[in-house]
This record gives C-alpha cells, sequence and structure tokens, in this order.
DNA sequence: CATGAATGAGGCTTCATTCAT
DNA sequence: CATGAATGAAGCCTCATTCAT
C-alpha cells in the first residue's frame, strides 16, 4: 500500500531509506532463499527483489554468509519466548493445549516463508556448522523444551500417560517437519499441491497422537 | 598392463572396470550431493572419490546436471516392485505388516544412503523440476500406492477402523520423512547424534499410529 | 552552539572551520598515502581521519587522483627558497654547511611527514606521469641545484678538491633517500627500529663524504 | 626462441605446458608488478602477458598476494649463498672485494628487474606484514650479513680501520637503495634518464666509501 | 578411453563517486 | 555547505566444461 505510485517502471530515483533497508532486504532474500536455496540465489536478486541495487545490499550485510545468518535469525530464532508464556497461561486441557500448539505453529510458522527457512537449515546445515550450532541453540532446543513442558503437564494433570518424553517430542515434530519439508518440495507442483490439506492433516494426526498418549479408563 | 589375469569373461582388457565406472561415479555422487548438497558438491571431488580424473566423469554424464539426474534414476529405479510383492504375499496380521513395512522401510531405505536420495529431492526439487516429476511418478506415487494398499488390507480385514486413506498415507509417511532429514542434517552433529534412537522411534510412531488406525472393542 | 566566542573576525559562523578543511584532509591524505599507499588508502578512512564525512572530501577535492595531487603541491611547495637563503647567508666553513644541511634536511623533512612524501613520489611515480614530471620540476631540480651550489661554494673557497657535481650531489642524495624509505617502511617495524639512530647514520655519513670531499694536506 | 612461430595473433591455441607455466607467469608478473605496482596490476593482465588465460593463473598460485610472495621468493631470496662463497673464496684485498660486490649487486640485482622487486618491498611492505617478514629475514638480514663479513674482513686483515659495522652497513647500502629507488622511478622519465650513469655513480660511493673505511698513513 | 591443463562465464565483494536530503 | 545512503563499474576468484595429449 505505501509506494503506491512509484512501483511501475521507473529507474530507481534513489531513495533513502536506511531504516527499512534491512527488513526489506531480508524479506527478499527469505523469499528468494526459500524458492531457490542458499546457492542458487545470487545476492544481485536479492537486492533488485528489495529495489536496491547490488552495492545497498552490503552496506547492511558484510556478505551472503552474513545475509543468510540474519534471515535465520530474524525468521526462526526468539519466536518460543511468547509461545512459552501461552503454555504458562493455558487453562484447558493438555489435549487441547497440544492441539492449540500444533495449529499454532502451523499457522506461525508452517504457513509461513519461516517454514521454509526449517526446510533450508535442515537442507544446508552441513555447509554452516556454525549457523547449525546457532540452529540447534536458539531454534531446536527451545523447541524441543517446550513440546516437553506441554506434554509434562499432561503428565502431571493426569492426563496423558508416563510416557518416554524424548520420544514423545519427536512423535509430536514429525509431522511439522513433514509438513514443511512438504510444503517447500513437492508441495508446490500443482499436480499435489491440492491433495494434502495441512490442517486437515494436523488434526487428525493430533487425534493419532492423542489415541497414543491419552490415559485409558482401562483398556479392556 | 598389472591386473592381466581377472578379466574373466569380457572380450577386451579394462571392459570390467570400464563397465563399473558409472556406477562407482554415481555411488561418489550420491554420497557428496547427499552431504553438502548439488550446488556445493564439486565435480572434481565425485571425480576423485571415485578414483578417476575430473575428463573422465564428462566421458559418462554430459554434464553436472545429467549427473544429479542419473544419481536419481539409478538410486530410486524400481524399489517398490519386490516390497509390492511382499506386502501380497504376507500372511500375518495387518498391524504387523505395516510394522514390517515401515521396518523394512529402514532397513533397505532409511538406514541407507538412500535415504539421502530422499533428504536429497527434498531439498534441490526446486531447482529441477524436471527430476521433481520424475520423482513423484516414481517413487512418491509407487510409495503411496503401497502405503494405501496396506491400510486398505487392514480395513478390509476388519483390523482397522474405516479411515481417510490419503491422510492415514501422510501419518505413515511423516515419521519417515522425518527419520531421512534428521539423519542428513541435524543427527550428524555429535551432540544431537545419540539422542533419537531410530528404532527405537520407529516402533513407537508404529504404536501410536496403530493406536490410532486400530478397531477399538468399543470405546466406551 | 559551542564554539562561539573565538570566531576572530570573519563574517559567517563556520568559516574558520570551512577554511581549514582542505588542509586538513591533505594532512590526513600525506598520513594515510605514506603509511599504505595510494591504492590501499580509501577516501573514506582519509574523510575519517579528517572528522569529515565521505561527500565533503569530494566537494574539496573532484578526485581521489586530484587528491594526491593536492597533497603533493602543498607538501612540496616551495620548500628550497628559505634553505637557497640559508646557504646564501651562510658564513661558516663548506664542510659545516655540507652538515648543516644534511641536518636541517633531516629536521625538516627526513623526520617529518614530508619525507613520506618522497616514499610516496618514487612509489607511485609511475602511476602518476603528470605528477611525477612536477615533482622533478618543483623538488628535484631545485633541491639539486642547492647541494651543488653547496659544493660549488665548497670548490670555490679551496675546500673542497674538484668533482664531478651531479655524481657528487648524488652521493649527498642516496643517504637522505635511504632515510627517507627506511623510516617509512622496513623502519617501521619493532625487530628493525631501533638499530639504526638516524643522527648518527647521518653523522656517520657526512664524515665519509667529507673525507672523500676535502681537499688533502698531500696525499702521500 | 622457442614458439617462433605461433608468436603473432592466433587465439592461444591451448597448449599445454605444465613445467613452464610458473616461471612464465612469475616472469610476467614481475614485470607488471615492477611497472605498475601491485595493486595496479590485474591477474588477468599478468595471465595475458604470460599467455594464458586468468583461471589458468589460479591453476598455479592460489591468490594474487600468493603470486606476489612467489614473486618476492623467486626475485630476491636465496640469492644470497652464491655471494657468500664468492666472499669465501676471494683472494684480492678488501678494497677490491667491497668494489666487486657492489658492481656485482648492480649486475645481478641493480641493473635486472629484481632491483623492482626491492623497490616494490620498500613501497608496498606495510600492506604484507608477513612478507615484509619474509623479507626481512631472507633477504635483509642475509645481506647485512654479507657486507658485515666484507667489513670484518678488511678490519682483521688490517686493509680497513676500526669502525662500527652497523653503520658502515648502512653507508654501502644507501648507494645501492638509491640506485634501485632512482631506476624505477624518476629514473624511467627521459629527461633524467641519461643523467645518472649508474657505474660511474657507483664507482664512485666506493671510491667515496675506501677513502672513509681505510687505514691511513698516519693522518697528519 | 583417460587424463588433467586450460578456459572463461559468472558470482561475490570493494570502493570511488553521486545525489537526495 | 555537509551528509551518508545509494550506485555500479571493476576486480578477484571459482568451477563446470573442453580438448590436446
Amino acid at each position: 500500500m505505501p509506494r503506491a505510485s512509484p512501483s511501475t517502471d521507473t529507474p530507481a530515483k534513489r531513495t533513502r531509506r536506511k531504516e527499512s533497508r534491512p527488513s526489506e532486504l531480508l524479506a527478499a532474500a527469505l523469499d528468494l532463499f526459500v524458492e531457490k536455496g542458499f546457492a542458487a540465489t545470487r545476492v544481485e536478486e536479492v537486492a533488485q527483489r528489495a529495489g536496491v541495487s547490488k552495492g545497498t545490499l552490503f552496506l547492511y550485510f558484510p556478505s551472503k554468509d552474513e545475509l543468510f545468518k540474519a534471515v535465520v535469525r530474524q525468521t526462526l530464532a526468539g519466536r518460543f519466548h511468547e509461545w512459552s508464556d501461552e503454555v504458562d497461561s493455558f487453562t484447558g486441557s493438555s489435549a487441547e493445549l497440544l492441539h492449540y500448539g500444533m495449529h499454532s505453529w502451523w499457522e506461525r510458522v508452517g504457513n509461513t516463508q519461516a517454514s521454509g527457512m526449517t526446510k533450508l537449515m535442515l537442507s544446508e546445515a552441513q555447509n554452516f556448522p556454525e549457523m547449525a550450532a546457532f540452529y540447534q541453540a536458539e531454534v531446536v532446543q527451545p523447541y524441543h523444551s517446550l513440546v516437553r513442558r506441554i506434554l509434562q503437564r499432561g503428565v502431571d494433570r493426569g492426563e496423558f500417560a508416563a510416557m518416554d518424553l524424548e520420544l514423545a517430542t519427536y512423535a509430536v515434530t514429525a509431522p511439522l517437519i513433514f509438513l514443511a519439508m512438504w510444503k517447500h518440495s513437492v508441495g508446490t507442483h500443482p499436480c499435489t499441491a491440492s491433495v494434502l490439506d495441512p490442517l486437515h492433516y494436523l488434526d487428525a494426526q493430533v487425534h493419532i497422537l492423542l489415541n497414543g498418549l491419552r490415559v485409558r479408563p482401562a483398556p479392556a
């Protein structure tokens, strides 16, 4: 909605907007990294999509690698604090909490470009050991402890059966990873795009998970 | 001049060596593509690991892209025929069949370089639409129909409750995708390598799935 | 707002500051060019050291090349007039005059940033033919004629033996060039910094020179 | 004399001469570095002058910096062993030895492209601290000890008066540094090219030096 | 067939210079 | 006048591909 008029094809009127550049560049980089991968994305493309010249990008990020790291930081890190608070103040049943958490992930990450970064990190982790460590510390571990707290809450309140928390966490995680990968690989092909309705799928997964987790009223 | 004796039955001298060249190159390429991604893998590395020179690689594959495609083709070629036969001739319960199938996947694919192929395709699909279509047709669809047949068998035999086969298939698939990605990304880091025991995890997933799928002896 | 009072007699506010800008820039440029060479010095560094912004530099000098030329011009402008007068009015012996001249060079040039100019010109002359010609005309030739006059004075007064003035001039010059280069290259390294005491060295050189130049009281 | 015929303008017939490439590249680099300085020389020029493409240069030298270092090594380092032997086996007077040594320097270094590297090292030392250390260790120190040995020989044999060896070494060095700088800066300009005859100049310097060094037959 | 030296298009990055504020 | 964000030409370097041996 802003910059309505000069968005046609004028030769880039050298505007001066220091404040908004970084986020615009990060947004452009996120799009392109997700779309084409890290290596196949040229910095000039990123700059172009952000509406600046190649040189301008390097005014804000010292290298392509650092740009990538900045995208990871902004997109994925520090998203778990809000979630953590929500878990603390949740008043419903733990089954509802798990359901809420997974759907909330879909809304805030899965159905967002952020899930593309998840895919990208899994794909490129080997090439960025430093980034992988950062991702591990800032994203994976906070996420894991969040899931574990939800599950522990269920056990503590007698809603879930005792369980191996580690394995259960992975059980919760698998559908999310699956959705993220799906969305950004085969899922983009028209032939398969409509086959999987993520929300429906998530519901089913939650259902299955809860069947597996819930305390049974005497199984026989 | 050396290796004169073991020229078993082929007419010329170096024929045996020569015929194995392509597969040695493909194996090396698979390893490296999985480990580092397509772009970050240099053809010279592939040649080196296969024990030949860079030029020789181009004698067998006209380009790096074609090498990639060949890797995909060879790794995925007709892996589902044998499985299909096994499903047909399986005599146990459908729960056992599902358990067998998933563990069998782990043995033959997941715990093999072939799972790297899964990661590779998911990672690079966007950059190789043609390959993605091939993968879809040759791998995804045969796999899906295989899983669907297992599930249908359970329903037909009254072992599983009626279900949305499509969704259930994805429920089966998610843990496999998850394991494949895990193994080839964060799973290689020492800090997380030992956390997840794949076989244990698979067992737990099967258990959860069966809880969700099985016909209940009257839930209340 | 501060520095309100010392606006001595100029009408406008920032006039004093403004008028000193060029020389501040030239001083900064001299420092940096000497220290790092022309190519390795960035204009932004020059501006920073002069306490202004990059853009301001280009308000006073149309290009980096012109900045360099201005440095040369300002540093070398008419440094020999005063010396020339001193030679004219010198009353001691020519040996003393030579000694005085060389030590005076050390004080006024060698031990000053001006010697960096010598290094700079010798280093960059090839890349700035125009500047080299200017340097030749404005510095080298006045300097040579000055030295020649000192030597001629000694010959005329019967203090020095007859000599090839051209060669003798170079004999006087070599230690000076040497000191200038030394000071601004290896001389800055801590390991060699203390090895050579310039004043001591100059004394020894003068001594050697005079031994070579002086009229002998019948050598055998 | 070799490659007589195809030196006209044919489009570079992709010849294969691994052995001779490095030295050809080093020769080309030496020429250009001396002529234009390090920064102003583009690697592509070096490659062109050596008759190869840009990429080929990087087959032999991993970077422009390393190319520069290699030039320094080949041009200046390890030239003092032969000299050292010559000093050991010299049978004439020490005055003759000093004369021989300085003229020999002119023939083997001063009047060669090698002197251009001397100039270049002095000019660029600050930008290559590592190289400067190498130069110090491999060139400056061997040179100094060589000169000191010559002077000590004269003192030991009663030909030279006792002296401060350090200062005397610099006295010997100054004319050489001067000649090297002169030759590669203002000395290239036509107007000054013919003014200074290096050999003549060197003779005069040796003469002056010896006058300063020699034991006198009773000075009064 | 096999080799590996040679090529050159293409990407990342720097920095002198411009110009809107 | 002064600023410093923006530009883009130019340089270094990589690596898929070619080809003489």
